[in-house]
DNA sequence: ATAAATACTACTAAACAGATAGGATATATA
DNA sequence: TATATATCCTATCTGTTTAGTAGTATTTAT
C-alpha cells in the first residue's frame, strides 16, 4: 500500500499542474481545501517536495507552489520514492534502495526472483506515468 | 514491501513442504534453527497460518505442522494476503480488501486506473507461484 | 506598517512491526 | 502413571511509522 501522504502529494501536484497560470504560484490553501487535504499535513508534504527539486516556493503574500519542472517531467515514481521510499516488495530487489536481507542468501533466496518480476512490471506501467499523463486522464 | 513475517511465513512453509516425509510433522524449533527465525515469533506464524487452513499441527511429543494442502495448492498470494492483508498499492483497488478511499470521488480519481494495472500485472505473476513452485527453484 | 503567505521546530496519538515471557494443555513413551 | 516434549494461549514490550496538530519565525507585496 501506499501512504495517504503520498496519495496527497500526487494529488497536489496535479492540482498544481492543472492550475498554473500566468506564472502565479499555487497556495497550500487553496490545494488544501479543494483537494480535500489536512493544511499543515500538506504544507510538510509541499516542502519535503520542493527540498527534493520538484516544486518551487515562493514566500510571502501572493506566496505558493509552482513546478519546478515541466509536468510531464515528473514520473509518479520519483514522487513515490521520495515520500514513500522503495516500490519494490523486497529490500534485496529494490533498485534506489537496495538493502541486503538480514538472514538469507541471496543466491539461495526461493522468493527473489518472483519479487524482480513484480518490481520489473509494476515499474515498466509507473515509470511510464507523469505528473502530465495523470492530468489528462 | 512485504512484512518479514510475511517472508518468514514463505520460508517456513517451503521448508515444511522440504521435509515432509514419512507423514511425520515438521517441529517449530527445526525450522526456526534452520531457517534463521526467531522460535517464539514463528510460533505465532505457524500458528496463524493453521487457523486459515495452511497448515495442521499436533501436538505434545513427536508434534509439529504439516501442510493441510498439497504444496502446488497454496498459492504465494493466498499466504500473503493471510500474514500482510492487501497486496494493491490502493485500498480502493484491492480485489479482497476493497475499502473507498476517504477524500476522492472514484470516477474521477487520476490514480486509480495506474494502480489497477500495477495489480494486475502483479497478480498474473504471483498467482502462478506456489509452495511447490517456490520449493523447486 | 500590515496582511498574508511559506519555513521551521516540536509535539502527540494511534497503529504496526517484531518480537519476548510464562504458563496451560496435549501426547508419546518408559 | 510420571515425565519429557511439543503446541496453545494470553499478555506484554520496545521501537518505528503514520498521520497529523500547534505555535512561532520569516519573508514579501502593497
Amino acid at each position: 500500500m501506499i501512504s495517504n501522504k503520498c496519495k496527497y502529494a500526487i494529488r497536489a501536484l496535479v492540482h498544481i499542474a492543472n492550475n498554473e497560470q500566468d506564472d502565479k504560484p499555487v497556495m497550500t490553501s487553496d490545494i488544501a481545501h479543494e483537494q480535500q487535504i489536512p493544511r499543515k499535513f500538506l504544507e510538510i508534504i509541499l516542502r519535503e517536495l520542493r527540498n527534493n527539486h520538484i516544486l518551487e516556493s515562493k514566500r510571502g503574500k501572493d506566496g505558493g507552489f509552482r513546478l519546478l519542472r515541466a509536468a510531464e517531467d515528473i514520473s509518479l515514481t520519483e514522487v513515490m520514492r521520495i515520500i514513500d521510499g522503495p516500490i519494490a516488495m523486497l529490500p534485496c530487489v529494490s533498485l534506489n534502495y537496495y538493502r541486503k536481507c538480514d538472514e538469507c542468501e541471496e543466491e539461495s533466496c526461493e522468493i527473489k526472483g518472483v519479487f524482480e518480476q513484480v518490481r520489473d512490471r509494476t515499474l515498466e506501467i509507473l515509470n511510464g506515468q507523469t505528473i502530465k499523463s495523470l492530468t489528462l486522464s
